[in-house]
DNA sequence: CAACTAATTTAGTCGGACCTAAATTATGAT
DNA sequence: ATCATAATTTAGGTCCGACTAAATTAGTTG
């Protein structure tokens, strides 16, 4: 019975802070203060304001000087912004032609303002994908999220194992446009031709080019490592 | 110098409320306090709280007690709003099939969060509409309308005058929704079988079907009368 | 275990946008 | 010209979400 009351009216800043939190959670235990301040770009002073106002509405329980954790309720809403987010970043570019690097800042805006049936709209009309162009699941209408399979980093490849590019943040605009530069999109196939040791360079086999990383960027490109036998996982 | 700055970060109520002053002031020589606190569903005092801000952002001026005119930057804005509105009406109508009973309310939360790319990137894929899906005239990108052809009411004709349906306004969904089952869309073609005197009921030839309907509603429906020649306006 | 440091919260403000109740001004009628 | 009424503004308050500066708590280290 308290579930479906509060989802309805919440507040953009709720809905950021309550994604954030989901974030944070799942990355790494549990939200501190000043990550969460850090992760929305706002003081630590005004995040410590809104967590009573969160847990109020039951979305947060919070103990103070401890940490934070979603309800079922805020935990619901988080996902239900993330899936307004990553809905409105597939269909800009697989409808409107927008490029990886310019839909997130587009999608942090709409997916307060967008209903349900737009987002449902928007999803049938791409033919319901399961990530966003940057390769992150999208959960689904009731709210869960399919587990994501484990993911290894392009750093962590070894010299000639290939891969399938599988997901990147979209938070850089400017990676992701270098990234499009070197031919590296979701899906692509890849494959380390050699490492250079001591965290030195990878030199990249992308498609038919050849390509040198850094080993910072390789580590925010999570892949699929290919296997002689297709991954058909399900 | 002074245009193009404040338009960017206008927040979500003052773009309402340049909407309105602008809508009244066009419809009605002087937009009043009262007028605007109506069209926006808030209380007068809160417009006389609005209006100072407004004023001081050089987007209207105000003389207390007497009344509100936009300046050339406050009907730049108001008429980009506008745009973004129907311009999001059209393309939800045309490239997500909206009814266009349910566009205005998405269309009145979106036209605060979508950025100038994705209005022109609707527009464009929708083949530049020059009217929203009510026959609303879409300013253009540079924030000019072009001038409406004089419009009757549906209320106006005389027996036997045929007319093209132009204009029906998008507040009311229940009335569009009526209208729609009467086959009355906008571009459709109708003709004044027959009118009874004091105000009485139109009998209408709608393509092919007959229909009735009060005078109330007629006052509400714009067309363009067809003369013997074909309006190729222009 | 005491003391320092880092994380967090409290205290005190602020601006935006809304509200109700009470003044005020303008206007139209007698 | 005065007076009643209607329109508008002022007064006083609330809530949300942010801020800075100052206190407090937790955790780590000597």
């Amino acid at each position: 019975m308290t579930g479906a009351r509060a989802l309805r009216d919440l507040t953009a800043p709720v809905e950021d802070y309550l994604k954030t939190i989901y974030e944070l959670e799942a990355g790494g235990g549990l939200a501190g203060t000043n990550e969460i301040a850090a992760a929305l770009g706002v003081a630590a002073p005004s995040v410590s304001g809104m967590l009573p106002r969160l847990a109020q509405q039951g979305l947060v329980t919070h103990e103070p000087y401890k940490g934070v954790h979603l309800t079922r309720d805020g935990r619901r809403a988080a996902l239900r912004t993330i899936r307004r987010h990553r809905v409105i970043e597939s269909y800009l570019t697989r409808a409107l032609g927008y490029p990886w690097d310019r839909v997130h800042d587009e999608a942090e805006r709409l997916e307060h303002a967008a209903s349900d049936e737009l987002i449902d709209r928007m999803a049938a009309a791409i033919g319901e994908p399961e990530t966003d162009p940057h390769g992150a699941p999208i959960p689904t209408r009731e709210g869960t999220l399919t587990a994501e399979p484990a993911l290894s980093t392009l750093a962590e490849l070894g010299e000639g194992d290939p891969a399938r590019i599988a997901r990147v943040s979209d938070r850089d605009g400017e990676r992701l446009r270098y990234l499009a530069t070197l031919g590296i999109t979701i899906g692509t196939q890849v494959e380390v031709v050699s490492r250079e040791p001591y965290d030195g360079p990878i030199a990249l086999r992308i498609g038919a080019r050849r390509r040198v990383i850094g080993p910072e960027l390789a580590r925010h490109i999570l892949v699929t490592p290919i296997h002689a036998k297709r991954p058909h996982r399900r």
